[in-house]
DNA sequence: GCCCCCGTACTCGGATAAATCATGTCCGAGTACCTACGG
DNA sequence: CCGTAGGTACTCGGACATGATTTATCCGAGTACGGGGGC
């Protein structure tokens, strides 16, 4: 897992966070976690392709929240930024060399046993990953720390 | 994931098959699936690191499993060629910058709610992968196609 | 005084380098077998 | 004939290149604000 994904859920959580008509430029968000600017600007960036943030260029233009809070999932967050491809690439070596005139034995292509085990646990967490909202963890850190969205708030409307 | 991964995974289902009193080459299970002989080698390498098969240099040398195929899971097998760091790795940016003032505020560190809720993502998939073992695998294919194990243990045991 | 136009400053967006990690290769260390020699 | 020592062939194990992917940077495209000029 690339981690681009890290900054960019504490990134939305803090967007969920700021009032909804400022945007925030992803220089100001670089800096509030001392991350290189350019860099979360091109996260932010694949953010925005996948429709999880909206973004306006030009003087108070920025990065704000493109759905509810309660509409971003990580899963969205996590495909945004490292793609939708699979982790676990079967590759299909059961069918080369010596191997693939056991496997074929019979005509019938039977599915790769040992990728459908992997793609099965890939499948549990992903539904973990899905089940769990951007709202959700803003909420669980406010009330571990109540003061937290007011600060953040107030740190990104000082200019 | 590492594409090794499922290398290995193939290479323990078909070391299960074979004699257990015969060690099988790398460069044999190399030829096998059509992988490149050296880097196999090197992957099962690791695999003896963890245990999961012992090897021997030399003539009639090669690599056996180094324990009861129900005895060995997928999860074992991803970390022995993955390495078992967190795929989700925690830089603990939220400590960084002025987004730490805010986070420390009371003087206790609360634990990431983001690294958490990954963490809990990832935990599912290491359960998932921890749950199915080689012996379980095997048989799934041993269902689908009776007679592959044969097949596999004689073209292993000619010379 | 009001409106329009232009210049300026600011920010995103994608093209371009640098670094890191996975992939792949090579050669030395180690081991068993086979052969030859001596008892 | 039996035991032993040495040579040889085979295989693992880790050190050394290579290529792809991730990380990081830079500059052009786009946009709103502010000032100046004209009506």
């Amino acid at each position: 897992m690339r981690e681009g994904v890290e900054w960019a859920v504490h990134c939305c959580i803090n967007l969920s966070w700021v009032s909804p008509d400022r945007a925030v430029p992803a220089a100001r968000l670089a800096e509030f976690h001392g991350l290189p600017a350019a860099y979360l600007n091109k996260q932010l960036n694949a953010l925005g392709r996948a429709g999880l943030v909206s973004s306006r260029s030009g003087p108070r233009g920025g990065f704000r929240l493109g759905r509810e809070p309660e509409e971003i999932t990580l899963m969205d967050v996590a495909v945004a930024i490292d793609g939708s491809a699979r982790a676990f690439l079967c590759t299909g070596i059961r069918h080369q060399g010596p191997a693939g005139g056991i496997a074929d034995l019979a005509g019938h292509r039977t599915p790769c046993t040992v990728a459908q085990a992997f793609s099965h646990a890939e499948l549990a967490w992903r539904h973990n990953l899905a089940s769990r909202t951007i709202a959700e963890l803003a909420d669980t850190v406010r009330r571990a720390n109540p003061a937290a969205p007011d600060q953040v708030r107030r740190w990104f409307d000082r200019t």
